[in-house]
DNA sequence: GACTGTGAATAAGTTCACAGCT
DNA sequence: AGCTGTGAACTTATTCACAGTC
Protein backbone atom coordinates (compact mmCIF):
# COMPACT_ATOMS: atom_id res chain seq x y z
CA UNK A 1 0.00 0.00 0.00
CA UNK A 2 1.29 3.06 -1.41
CA UNK A 3 1.45 6.11 0.53
CA UNK A 4 -2.02 8.55 0.94
CA UNK A 5 -2.05 12.33 0.62
CA UNK A 6 -3.58 14.50 2.92
CA UNK A 7 -6.45 16.01 0.51
CA UNK A 8 -7.35 12.45 -0.93
CA UNK A 9 -7.54 11.67 3.22
CA UNK A 10 -9.54 14.77 3.85
CA UNK A 11 -11.95 13.92 0.89
CA UNK A 12 -12.13 10.48 2.45
CA UNK A 13 -13.26 12.16 5.91
CA UNK A 14 -16.23 13.45 3.52
CA UNK A 15 -17.16 10.25 1.69
CA UNK A 16 -16.92 9.05 5.59
CA UNK A 17 -19.76 10.98 6.03
CA UNK A 18 -21.82 10.34 3.01
CA UNK A 19 -21.99 6.94 3.64
CA UNK A 20 -22.90 7.64 6.98
CA UNK A 21 -26.00 9.87 5.74
CA UNK A 22 -26.50 6.98 3.24
CA UNK A 23 -27.03 4.55 5.57
CA UNK A 24 -29.39 6.14 7.47
CA UNK A 25 -31.58 6.33 4.39
CA UNK A 26 -31.33 2.83 3.63
CA UNK A 27 -29.13 2.80 0.97
CA UNK A 28 -26.80 -0.14 0.69
CA UNK A 29 -25.00 0.61 -2.51
CA UNK A 30 -24.21 3.51 -4.25
CA UNK A 31 -21.81 4.28 -7.04
CA UNK A 32 -18.81 6.61 -7.63
CA UNK A 33 -21.17 8.87 -10.39
CA UNK A 34 -24.07 9.05 -7.10
CA UNK A 35 -21.11 9.93 -4.80
CA UNK A 36 -20.03 12.43 -7.27
CA UNK A 37 -23.76 13.93 -8.11
CA UNK A 38 -23.69 14.81 -3.77
CA UNK A 39 -20.39 15.78 -3.15
CA UNK A 40 -19.56 18.13 -5.82
CA UNK A 41 -16.59 16.11 -6.86
CA UNK A 42 -16.13 14.06 -10.27
CA UNK A 43 -16.41 10.58 -9.95
CA UNK A 44 -12.96 9.81 -11.41
CA UNK A 45 -11.39 11.64 -8.37
CA UNK A 46 -13.47 9.64 -6.18
CA UNK A 47 -13.24 6.53 -7.75
CA UNK A 48 -9.06 6.97 -7.50
CA UNK A 49 -9.16 8.61 -3.80
CA UNK A 50 -10.94 4.61 -3.04
CA UNK A 51 -8.61 2.85 -5.09
CA UNK A 52 -5.79 4.28 -3.26
CA UNK A 53 -7.57 2.37 0.31
CA UNK A 54 -7.79 -1.03 -1.64
CA UNK A 55 -10.28 -2.75 -4.28
CA UNK A 56 -13.95 -2.42 -2.86
CA UNK A 57 -16.17 -2.01 -5.32
CA UNK A 58 -18.19 -4.26 -7.60
CA UNK A 59 -18.20 -3.25 -11.28
CA UNK A 60 -21.68 -2.92 -12.51
CA UNK A 61 -23.11 -2.72 -9.01
CA UNK A 62 -20.85 -0.05 -7.34
CA UNK A 63 -20.14 0.04 -3.78
CA UNK A 64 -21.55 -1.37 -0.37
CA UNK A 65 -22.25 1.27 1.34
CA UNK A 66 -21.29 -0.19 4.75
CA UNK A 67 -18.21 -2.33 3.32
CA UNK A 68 -17.03 1.36 2.30
CA UNK A 69 -17.59 3.04 5.23
CA UNK A 70 -15.31 0.86 7.10
CA UNK A 71 -12.87 0.21 4.74
CA UNK A 72 -12.13 4.16 5.01
CA UNK A 73 -12.51 3.99 8.48
CA UNK A 74 -10.35 1.63 9.01
CA UNK A 75 -7.76 3.58 7.33
CA UNK A 76 -7.76 6.61 7.80
CA UNK A 77 -9.52 6.43 11.95
CA UNK A 78 -7.70 3.48 13.05
CA UNK A 79 -7.64 4.49 16.62
CA UNK A 80 -10.82 4.39 19.07
CA UNK A 81 -11.29 7.85 20.41
CA UNK A 82 -9.15 11.17 19.32
CA UNK A 83 -8.72 12.79 22.81
CA UNK A 84 -9.22 16.87 22.14
CA UNK A 85 -9.24 19.62 24.85
CA UNK A 86 -10.15 23.16 23.70
CA UNK A 87 -8.84 26.40 24.97
CA UNK A 88 -10.95 29.57 25.68
CA UNK A 89 -14.82 29.14 26.82
CA UNK A 90 -16.34 32.11 24.22
CA UNK A 91 -18.81 32.11 22.43
CA UNK A 92 -16.84 30.24 19.96
CA UNK A 93 -15.41 27.52 22.32
CA UNK A 94 -19.02 27.46 23.69
CA UNK A 95 -20.38 26.30 20.07
CA UNK A 96 -17.64 24.12 19.81
CA UNK A 97 -18.38 22.23 22.93
CA UNK A 98 -21.94 22.15 22.08
CA UNK A 99 -22.22 20.94 17.97
CA UNK A 100 -23.43 17.08 18.85
CA UNK A 101 -21.36 16.46 15.55
CA UNK A 102 -18.03 16.50 17.79
CA UNK A 103 -20.11 13.17 19.86
CA UNK A 104 -21.01 11.33 16.99
CA UNK A 105 -17.51 10.40 15.73
CA UNK A 106 -14.37 9.64 17.39
CA UNK A 107 -13.12 13.19 18.44
CA UNK A 108 -14.06 13.36 22.46
CA UNK A 109 -13.14 16.76 23.95
CA UNK A 110 -12.28 16.15 27.41
CA UNK A 111 -11.74 19.12 29.31
CA UNK A 112 -11.99 22.58 28.53
CA UNK A 113 -9.89 25.91 29.96
CA UNK A 114 -10.63 29.31 30.23
CA UNK A 115 -8.60 32.08 32.50
CA UNK A 116 -11.57 33.52 33.37
CA UNK A 117 -12.58 33.10 37.15
CA UNK A 118 -16.08 32.75 36.42
CA UNK A 119 -16.01 30.26 33.41
CA UNK A 120 -13.75 27.73 35.73
CA UNK A 121 -16.18 24.72 37.43
CA UNK A 122 -18.93 25.26 34.73
CA UNK A 123 -20.06 22.00 32.67
CA UNK A 124 -20.97 22.40 29.32
CA UNK A 125 -22.53 19.55 27.20
CA UNK A 126 -20.89 17.13 29.29
CA UNK A 127 -17.39 18.80 29.55
CA UNK A 128 -15.89 20.67 32.91
CA UNK A 129 -14.55 23.93 32.28
CA UNK A 130 -11.13 24.43 34.24
CA UNK A 131 -8.94 27.47 35.11
CA UNK A 132 -5.66 27.63 32.60
CA UNK A 133 -3.44 26.96 34.99
CA UNK A 134 -4.40 22.91 35.26
CA UNK A 135 -4.50 22.36 31.40
CA UNK A 136 -0.53 21.05 31.58
CA UNK A 137 -1.51 18.58 34.25
CA UNK A 138 -4.96 17.62 33.01
CA UNK A 139 -3.88 17.39 29.55
CA UNK A 140 -0.35 15.15 30.30
CA UNK A 141 -2.77 12.72 32.45
CA UNK A 142 -5.56 12.61 29.96
CA UNK A 143 -2.92 11.95 27.08
CA UNK A 144 -5.05 14.33 24.85
CA UNK A 145 -3.55 14.60 20.97
CA UNK A 146 -5.46 17.83 19.56
CA UNK A 147 -5.80 21.43 21.26
CA UNK A 148 -8.32 24.09 20.05
CA UNK A 149 -7.39 27.28 20.23
CA UNK A 150 -10.56 29.43 20.73
CA UNK A 151 -9.61 32.84 22.70
CA UNK A 152 -8.92 36.22 21.29
CA UNK A 153 -5.97 36.55 18.96
CA UNK A 154 -3.71 38.54 21.47
CA UNK A 155 -3.88 34.99 23.31
CA UNK A 156 -3.95 32.88 20.62
CA UNK A 157 0.52 32.73 21.15
CA UNK A 158 0.85 32.08 25.12
CA UNK A 159 -2.34 28.98 24.19
CA UNK A 160 -0.04 27.47 21.85
CA UNK A 161 3.02 27.44 24.24
CA UNK A 162 1.20 25.87 26.38
CA UNK A 163 -0.08 23.27 24.85
CA UNK A 164 3.09 22.86 23.10
CA UNK A 165 4.64 22.22 26.34
CA UNK A 166 1.71 20.13 27.27
CA UNK A 167 2.71 17.44 24.44
CA UNK A 168 -0.44 18.31 22.20
CA UNK A 169 0.70 16.83 18.66
CA UNK A 170 -1.78 18.80 16.84
CA UNK A 171 -3.35 22.74 17.13
CA UNK A 172 -6.68 23.88 15.40
CA UNK A 173 -6.54 27.57 15.58
CA UNK A 174 -8.96 30.17 15.52
CA UNK A 175 -7.61 33.24 16.62
CA UNK A 176 -6.50 35.40 13.79
CA UNK A 177 -2.43 34.91 14.49
CA UNK A 178 0.32 33.15 13.08
CA UNK A 179 1.45 30.78 15.84
CA UNK A 180 4.82 29.68 16.33
CA UNK A 181 5.29 26.32 17.53
CA UNK A 182 8.04 23.65 16.92
CA UNK A 183 8.02 21.79 13.46
CA UNK A 184 6.86 18.75 14.95
CA UNK A 185 3.54 20.30 16.09
CA UNK A 186 0.85 20.93 13.06
CA UNK A 187 -1.38 23.64 13.42
CA UNK A 188 -4.12 23.99 11.00
CA UNK A 189 -5.28 27.94 10.92
CA UNK A 190 -9.24 28.38 10.70
CA UNK A 191 -9.08 32.17 9.96
CA UNK A 192 -13.22 32.82 9.27
CA UNK A 193 -12.46 36.50 8.35
CA UNK A 194 -10.21 35.13 5.36
CA UNK A 195 -12.48 32.23 4.68
CA UNK A 196 -14.96 34.61 3.76
CA UNK A 197 -12.85 37.09 2.12
CA UNK A 198 -11.36 34.14 -0.12
CA UNK A 199 -14.72 33.11 -0.91
CA UNK A 200 -16.05 36.21 -2.00
CA UNK A 201 -12.87 36.53 -4.61
CA UNK A 202 -13.92 33.27 -5.85
CA UNK A 203 -16.98 34.59 -6.03
CA UNK A 204 -15.85 37.43 -8.34
CA UNK A 205 -13.50 35.53 -10.48
CA UNK A 206 -16.19 33.56 -11.78
CA UNK B 1 -1.22 41.48 -15.28
CA UNK B 2 -1.93 37.63 -15.43
CA UNK B 3 -4.60 35.73 -13.46
CA UNK B 4 -4.07 35.21 -10.17
CA UNK B 5 -4.81 31.60 -8.60
CA UNK B 6 -6.76 31.17 -5.36
CA UNK B 7 -4.51 29.66 -3.53
CA UNK B 8 -2.51 33.12 -3.98
CA UNK B 9 -5.74 35.21 -3.11
CA UNK B 10 -5.66 32.89 0.08
CA UNK B 11 -2.32 33.59 1.15
CA UNK B 12 -2.30 37.58 0.23
CA UNK B 13 -5.63 37.86 2.18
CA UNK B 14 -3.09 36.20 5.18
CA UNK B 15 -0.32 38.55 4.55
CA UNK B 16 -2.87 41.77 4.66
CA UNK B 17 -3.39 40.71 8.48
CA UNK B 18 0.24 39.45 8.98
CA UNK B 19 1.25 42.99 7.69
CA UNK B 20 -1.76 44.67 9.30
CA UNK B 21 -0.19 43.61 12.55
CA UNK B 22 3.01 44.71 11.85
CA UNK B 23 1.59 47.80 11.44
CA UNK B 24 0.48 48.03 14.42
CA UNK B 25 3.90 46.99 16.12
CA UNK B 26 5.37 50.50 14.27
CA UNK B 27 7.19 48.16 11.85
CA UNK B 28 7.55 49.89 8.44
CA UNK B 29 9.70 47.50 6.90
CA UNK B 30 9.62 43.78 6.15
CA UNK B 31 11.41 41.42 4.18
CA UNK B 32 10.15 38.07 2.45
CA UNK B 33 11.94 35.90 5.16
CA UNK B 34 10.17 38.07 8.15
CA UNK B 35 7.21 36.86 6.66
CA UNK B 36 8.25 33.71 6.04
CA UNK B 37 9.57 33.30 9.24
CA UNK B 38 5.91 34.54 10.47
CA UNK B 39 3.20 32.59 8.56
CA UNK B 40 5.21 29.68 8.06
CA UNK B 41 5.75 29.89 4.40
CA UNK B 42 8.67 29.49 2.77
CA UNK B 43 10.38 33.16 1.60
CA UNK B 44 10.42 31.92 -2.16
CA UNK B 45 6.74 31.57 -1.98
CA UNK B 46 5.82 34.85 -0.42
CA UNK B 47 8.46 36.62 -3.51
CA UNK B 48 6.50 34.51 -5.79
CA UNK B 49 3.43 35.65 -4.47
CA UNK B 50 3.85 40.03 -4.05
CA UNK B 51 5.11 39.21 -7.31
CA UNK B 52 2.01 38.53 -9.22
CA UNK B 53 0.70 41.45 -7.85
CA UNK B 54 3.84 43.71 -9.45
CA UNK B 55 6.84 44.85 -8.41
CA UNK B 56 6.76 46.58 -5.04
CA UNK B 57 10.02 45.70 -2.82
CA UNK B 58 13.36 47.55 -2.86
CA UNK B 59 16.20 44.97 -2.84
CA UNK B 60 18.85 45.16 0.21
CA UNK B 61 15.82 46.69 2.09
CA UNK B 62 12.37 44.22 1.87
CA UNK B 63 9.10 45.62 1.25
CA UNK B 64 7.40 48.40 3.24
CA UNK B 65 4.65 47.50 5.16
CA UNK B 66 1.78 49.53 4.48
CA UNK B 67 2.91 50.33 0.36
CA UNK B 68 2.97 46.22 0.60
CA UNK B 69 -0.57 46.11 2.52
CA UNK B 70 -2.51 48.41 0.16
CA UNK B 71 -1.08 46.85 -2.84
CA UNK B 72 -2.48 43.48 -1.49
CA UNK B 73 -5.68 44.94 -0.64
CA UNK B 74 -6.43 46.87 -3.70
CA UNK B 75 -5.86 43.79 -6.01
CA UNK B 76 -8.06 41.67 -3.30
CA UNK B 77 -10.16 43.49 -1.74
CA UNK B 78 -11.38 46.92 -3.92
CA UNK B 79 -14.92 46.60 -3.19
CA UNK B 80 -15.07 48.61 0.18
CA UNK B 81 -17.64 46.87 1.72
CA UNK B 82 -18.77 43.00 1.39
CA UNK B 83 -22.50 42.52 2.29
CA UNK B 84 -23.02 39.08 4.46
CA UNK B 85 -26.06 37.51 5.49
CA UNK B 86 -26.18 34.47 8.50
CA UNK B 87 -28.78 31.94 9.21
CA UNK B 88 -28.99 30.19 12.21
CA UNK B 89 -28.61 32.15 15.15
CA UNK B 90 -27.49 29.25 17.77
CA UNK B 91 -24.12 29.08 19.12
CA UNK B 92 -22.24 29.21 16.47
CA UNK B 93 -24.16 31.89 14.66
CA UNK B 94 -24.08 33.99 17.84
CA UNK B 95 -20.66 33.43 18.25
CA UNK B 96 -19.79 34.22 14.17
CA UNK B 97 -21.65 37.66 15.14
CA UNK B 98 -19.43 38.42 18.02
CA UNK B 99 -16.30 37.82 16.86
CA UNK B 100 -15.05 41.14 16.17
CA UNK B 101 -12.57 40.68 13.47
CA UNK B 102 -15.63 40.21 11.00
CA UNK B 103 -16.05 44.13 11.45
CA UNK B 104 -12.23 45.30 11.32
CA UNK B 105 -12.27 44.32 7.70
CA UNK B 106 -14.71 44.91 5.00
CA UNK B 107 -16.89 42.18 5.89
CA UNK B 108 -20.29 43.20 7.18
CA UNK B 109 -23.07 41.02 8.88
CA UNK B 110 -26.20 43.41 7.46
CA UNK B 111 -28.94 40.93 8.85
CA UNK B 112 -29.18 37.56 10.99
CA UNK B 113 -32.12 35.29 10.49
CA UNK B 114 -33.73 32.26 12.69
CA UNK B 115 -36.56 29.96 12.27
CA UNK B 116 -36.70 30.08 16.08
CA UNK B 117 -39.88 32.71 16.94
CA UNK B 118 -37.72 33.06 20.19
CA UNK B 119 -34.48 34.98 18.35
CA UNK B 120 -36.48 37.37 16.17
CA UNK B 121 -36.71 40.95 17.30
CA UNK B 122 -32.94 40.60 18.78
CA UNK B 123 -29.92 42.51 18.06
CA UNK B 124 -26.39 40.57 18.75
CA UNK B 125 -23.73 42.69 18.08
CA UNK B 126 -25.45 45.23 16.35
CA UNK B 127 -26.80 42.85 14.10
CA UNK B 128 -31.03 42.26 14.13
CA UNK B 129 -32.21 38.94 13.90
CA UNK B 130 -35.71 38.72 11.93
CA UNK B 131 -37.65 35.21 11.07
CA UNK B 132 -36.53 33.38 8.04
CA UNK B 133 -39.61 34.66 6.47
CA UNK B 134 -37.73 37.99 6.10
CA UNK B 135 -34.80 36.83 4.47
CA UNK B 136 -35.68 36.73 0.56
CA UNK B 137 -36.79 40.66 0.91
CA UNK B 138 -34.06 41.53 3.35
CA UNK B 139 -30.94 40.19 0.80
CA UNK B 140 -32.57 41.28 -2.08
CA UNK B 141 -32.99 45.20 -0.76
CA UNK B 142 -29.44 44.74 1.28
CA UNK B 143 -27.58 43.66 -2.01
CA UNK B 144 -26.09 41.32 0.19
CA UNK B 145 -23.58 38.76 -1.02
CA UNK B 146 -22.63 36.45 0.64
CA UNK B 147 -24.70 33.58 2.75
CA UNK B 148 -23.68 32.02 6.20
CA UNK B 149 -24.91 28.37 7.01
CA UNK B 150 -24.91 28.29 11.02
CA UNK B 151 -27.49 26.11 10.80
CA UNK B 152 -28.50 22.31 11.99
CA UNK B 153 -27.35 19.90 9.18
CA UNK B 154 -30.99 18.84 8.60
CA UNK B 155 -32.28 22.16 7.94
CA UNK B 156 -29.12 23.29 5.65
CA UNK B 157 -30.57 22.58 2.50
CA UNK B 158 -33.55 24.21 3.04
CA UNK B 159 -31.29 27.34 4.04
CA UNK B 160 -29.18 27.18 0.98
CA UNK B 161 -32.27 27.09 -1.56
CA UNK B 162 -33.36 30.47 0.30
CA UNK B 163 -29.95 31.97 -0.07
CA UNK B 164 -29.74 30.83 -4.09
CA UNK B 165 -33.02 32.06 -4.59
CA UNK B 166 -32.22 35.50 -2.97
CA UNK B 167 -29.52 35.56 -5.28
CA UNK B 168 -26.15 35.40 -2.98
CA UNK B 169 -23.34 34.47 -5.04
CA UNK B 170 -21.16 32.46 -2.65
CA UNK B 171 -22.34 30.43 1.04
CA UNK B 172 -19.86 29.55 3.57
CA UNK B 173 -21.39 26.35 5.01
CA UNK B 174 -20.74 25.27 8.40
CA UNK B 175 -23.57 22.51 8.42
CA UNK B 176 -21.83 18.70 7.66
CA UNK B 177 -24.30 18.29 5.15
CA UNK B 178 -23.23 18.64 1.22
CA UNK B 179 -25.09 21.23 -0.19
CA UNK B 180 -26.98 21.32 -3.51
CA UNK B 181 -26.83 24.44 -5.74
CA UNK B 182 -26.78 25.89 -9.14
CA UNK B 183 -22.83 25.75 -10.05
CA UNK B 184 -22.68 29.38 -10.40
CA UNK B 185 -22.85 29.69 -6.63
CA UNK B 186 -19.62 28.91 -4.92
CA UNK B 187 -19.90 26.96 -1.37
CA UNK B 188 -16.94 26.39 1.39
CA UNK B 189 -17.46 23.90 3.59
CA UNK B 190 -16.32 24.66 7.06
CA UNK B 191 -17.10 21.71 8.41
CA UNK B 192 -15.47 21.26 11.86
CA UNK B 193 -15.11 17.54 12.55
CA UNK B 194 -13.72 17.30 9.61
CA UNK B 195 -11.25 19.51 9.78
CA UNK B 196 -10.05 18.67 13.45
CA UNK B 197 -10.59 14.73 11.98
CA UNK B 198 -7.93 15.98 8.93
CA UNK B 199 -5.25 17.84 11.32
CA UNK B 200 -5.48 14.10 13.15
CA UNK B 201 -4.30 12.65 10.32
CA UNK B 202 -1.97 14.89 9.28
CA UNK B 203 -0.14 14.20 13.15
CA UNK B 204 -0.33 10.85 12.84
CA UNK B 205 1.89 10.69 9.09
CA UNK B 206 4.41 12.48 10.89
C1' DG C 1 26.18 41.80 0.63
C1' DA C 2 21.51 41.22 1.06
C1' DC C 3 17.62 41.60 -0.67
C1' DT C 4 13.75 40.99 -4.68
C1' DG C 5 11.94 38.93 -8.92
C1' DT C 6 11.52 35.18 -12.15
C1' DG C 7 12.35 31.47 -15.80
C1' DA C 8 13.26 26.64 -15.47
C1' DA C 9 12.94 22.30 -13.05
C1' DT C 10 10.43 19.49 -10.13
C1' DA C 11 6.62 17.79 -7.59
C1' DA C 12 1.78 17.24 -6.65
C1' DG C 13 -2.77 16.77 -8.09
C1' DT C 14 -6.36 16.01 -11.52
C1' DT C 15 -8.37 14.32 -15.69
C1' DC C 16 -8.32 11.25 -19.63
C1' DA C 17 -8.74 7.02 -21.84
C1' DC C 18 -9.36 2.59 -21.64
C1' DA C 19 -8.69 -2.23 -19.73
C1' DG C 20 -11.18 -5.51 -16.91
C1' DC C 21 -14.88 -7.51 -14.43
C1' DT C 22 -19.85 -9.58 -13.88
C1' DA D 1 -24.01 -2.66 -20.93
C1' DG D 2 -22.39 -0.45 -16.88
C1' DC D 3 -19.73 -0.14 -13.52
C1' DT D 4 -14.68 -0.05 -11.10
C1' DG D 5 -9.65 0.53 -11.24
C1' DT D 6 -5.48 2.56 -13.11
C1' DG D 7 -1.40 3.91 -16.08
C1' DA D 8 -0.54 7.89 -18.82
C1' DA D 9 -1.27 12.66 -20.15
C1' DC D 10 -1.96 16.84 -18.56
C1' DT D 11 -2.49 20.71 -15.53
C1' DT D 12 -1.43 23.29 -11.44
C1' DA D 13 1.60 24.48 -7.66
C1' DT D 14 5.98 24.67 -5.41
C1' DT D 15 10.89 24.83 -5.22
C1' DC D 16 15.36 25.74 -7.23
C1' DA D 17 18.83 28.54 -9.11
C1' DC D 18 20.36 32.61 -10.32
C1' DA D 19 20.06 37.25 -12.63
C1' DG D 20 19.16 41.96 -11.28
C1' DT D 21 19.12 45.89 -7.99
C1' DC D 22 20.42 49.08 -4.38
Amino acid sequence: MKKISGRTITRALLYIRTLETLLKDKKDSVSSGELARITGLTDVQIRKDISSFGKVGTPRVGYDVRELRNKLENFVLQKKEIRVVLFGVGNLGTAILKYPWLRKGKLKVIAAFDTSGSKAGKTINGVSVYPAEKAPAIIKQSKAELGIVAVPEDKGQDVADIMVKAGLKGIANFAPVSLKVPKHVIVRNIDLSIEFLSLFCDTQTR
